[in-house]
RNA sequence: GCGCCCGUAGCUCAGCUGGAUAGAGCAUCGGCCUUCUAAGCCGAGGGUCCCAGGUUCGAGUCCUGGCGGGCGUACCA
């Protein structure tokens, strides 16, 4: 018995009393006494057909209760549906998932159409901070969740390799290379201050020895700007495997030079006929398009803004045949949103293209107070620092357990413990408890546990709780990945897990062993191990989505 | 000033297109170990859902106006 069935007899249920493509809820109601599955669809449906609730819930209750699989349904309260199953019906999403296996919780949603995630996209100026991390988390998390859903993904990043940043970070390294050979300069004002410009002018020098000590050239500056962006690039992308993060495509801001993209964007732009010219500087009339005022494309000195390359990047997203694109940034950038939007539009590209979901910033609590205990990078914390602190896992489910708009407080006391306190290690002992059980009854001699086992055995309320858990795993799939919201499967896991880690508890040896999965009645061991297994695979599952290892026994750190 | 985001238990936060008695973790308090690993489980207390109006059968959720916090508001990126 799958909630799909239930739907679609409510659909056709609504259908026959006059009402077509109706909205409404179908799931697991908080109160196990409002049954299995309980619906609204009737209060959604009482202010279009004019009739009340009630009286509506009980036509469509008739209808439901020749459903096969189901026992019985109740109407409660304004007119919400109970629907109660049969023992074996309720019982049936376990031998799916079994079935299914690492497939069970995925849809064909995106009918394997192209969608493009842009995310982290730090410049290399320096190492990766926090809320690159929190990025890399999400962004590679709501690309898995697409994967989920049928869609074929683009992971890509993108970098900004030229302009006024990275030059005052090659001036930067210019001053450390003079200064560790003896000379006395300063920073530059704006410059780099970490103790990783130190490392790239080391590095300088034993490349390239004394060759720039005196040569205050561009081809110099370019050297030092080729070099000091090669290295940071290198040490993102060791930083970014480390915490399990991979690309398909890291695309320079250079290469929309190089290829003549920006120049022909400035010309399809003055094509357009809403360029003007202004104090010296070319505008774009992005006002038109709902920004709050016009941007200006080419400063007076003649060098494009920002913006110019971003609107062409996004062009070529465009012509690379992404038209689903979702760029996740911090939300220091959304102010950028509206003028790119603006600026595509202008091309003729559709509003809302490309998708935005922004996410707020990340500080770090340990003992009630903020910590900032970067040594290499000076105002920040790394993340390379954080994952090697806490480790990937850990890392990864703390950026993520929270909805990307909120800001996040990354407790580092809650991320250093290891016991079930901390929600990663909940998931993942819950994981390891249930693999723990087939160890031992491969230890006993007992038999792989058939695909028929007899389900209607779980009779008990906490049984049919758990697997009611179980069957709602797609819907929450799909509705993270819809929302762009990984939060919803952390949510979800951990729930899973109290519900696992009670089931299990509650067949304590010295307590209930009658309730325990392995007990010697071989029909009662099988149907609680096919409880079991379906748990397990959805545990692991909702973890492999978030990016996090779901061990078959935990090793604890001393 | 303007724009976006946030405001829910002591703390950190969930709460999907408006639905039943607003939930979880941490913290606090009280129980439970000769174990399918207690790295755990069971239970309890704890709420002006920031405030004030409005919309309706029904508002934490939608609308309006305030208050408080964050981030933006460049011919920086």
């Amino acid at each position: 018995m799958s909630s799909e069935q239930i739907a679609e007899a409510l659909r056709e249920a609504a259908t026959e009393l006059g009402a077509d493509d109706i909205r409404f809820r179908l799931d697991r109601p908080k109160d196990a006494r409002h049954g299995d599955l309980a619906s609204n669809v009737a209060l959604t449906l009482s202010s279009r057909l004019r009739r009340p609730p009630r009286d509506i819930a009980e036509e469509i209750k008739t209808r439901l209760e020749s459903v096969a699989g189901v026992d019985r349904v109740e109407v409660a309260g304004p007119g919400f549906l109970n629907v109660f199953l049969e023992g074996a019906a309720a019982g049936e999403v376990l031998r799916r998932i079994r079935v299914l296996g690492g497939r069970y919780g995925r849809n064909d949603a995106g009918a394997e159409r192209r969608v493009m995630v842009e995310f982290v996209s730090a410049n290399p100026t320096g190492p990766l901070h926090l809320g690159h991390g929190r990025q890399a988390a999400l962004g590679d998390a709501i690309a898995t969740l697409l994967e989920w859903s049928g869609w074929q993904v683009h992971r890509e990043f993108y970098f900004n390799d030229a302009g006024g940043q990275i030059a005052r970070l090659a001036q930067s390294v210019r001053a450390r290379y003079r200064q560790q050979l003896g000379h006395d300069e300063a920073i530059p004002d704006g410059g780099y201050h970490g103790d990783y410009v130190s490392e790239i002018a080391r590095a300088l020098i034993d490349e390239a020895g004394n060759r720039y000590e005196n040569d205050s050239s561009e081809a110099a500056l370019e050297a030092m700007r080729g070099h000091a962006v090669r290295l940071l690039r290198r040490e993102q992308e060791v930083d970014l495997a480390a915490f399990g993060v991979h690309f398909d495509e890291y695309y320079p801001e250079s290469r929309l030079y190089s290829d003549g993209c920006v120049a022909r964007t400035v010309r399809d732009l003055d094509g357009t006929g809403l360029t003007y010219r202004k104090d010296g500087a070319d505008w774009l009339r992005t006002s038109e398009f709902g920004d709050q005022k016009d941007r200006v494309m080419v400063k007076r000195d003649g060098s494009p803004t920002y913006f110019l390359p971003d609107v062409a990047y996004h062009v070529t997203k465009w012509e690379r045949d992404f038209t689903e694109v979702i760029n996740v940034q911090g939300s220091d950038h959304h102010s950028t949103v509206d003028r790119v939007r603006a600026g595509l539009q202008a091309l003729g590209l559709p509003a809302g293209y490309p998708e935005y979901l922004l996410h707020q910033m990340v500080t770090v609590e340990k003992g009630g107070e903020e910590v900032k205990f970067s040594k290499r990078a000076g105002s920040y914390t790394t993340l390379a620092e954080l994952v090697a602190e806490v480790g990937a896992d850990v890392a990864r489910y703390f950026f993520l357990m929270r909805r990307p708009e909120a800001h996040l407080t990354f407790d580092l006391d809650l991320a250093l413990d290891q016991s079930d306190k901390n929600p990663v290690y909940k998931v993942k002992y819950a994981h390891a408890r249930v693999c723990r059980l087939f160890e031992l009854a491969r230890k006993r001699g007992w038999a792989e546990v058939p695909p028929d086992a007899d389900i209607a055995l779980l009779d008990a309320p906490m049984e049919r709780e758990l697997i009611n858990q179980l069957r709602e795993f797609p819907a929450f799939l799909r509705r993270a990945a819809t929302g762009r919201a990984p939060h919803v499967i952390c949510d979800y896991l951990e729930k899973t897990a109290g519900l696992v880690n009670s089931w299990y508890q509650a067949g304590h040896p010295t307590r209930s062993p009658e309730q325990a999965a392995l007990v010697d009645d071989e029909a009662l061991r099988n149907a609680r191990l096919t409880l079991a297994d379906a748990a397990r695979i959805v545990l692991r599952n909702g973890l492999q989505v978030l990016g996090i290892e779901a061990p078959e026994r935990m090793v604890r750190d001393e």
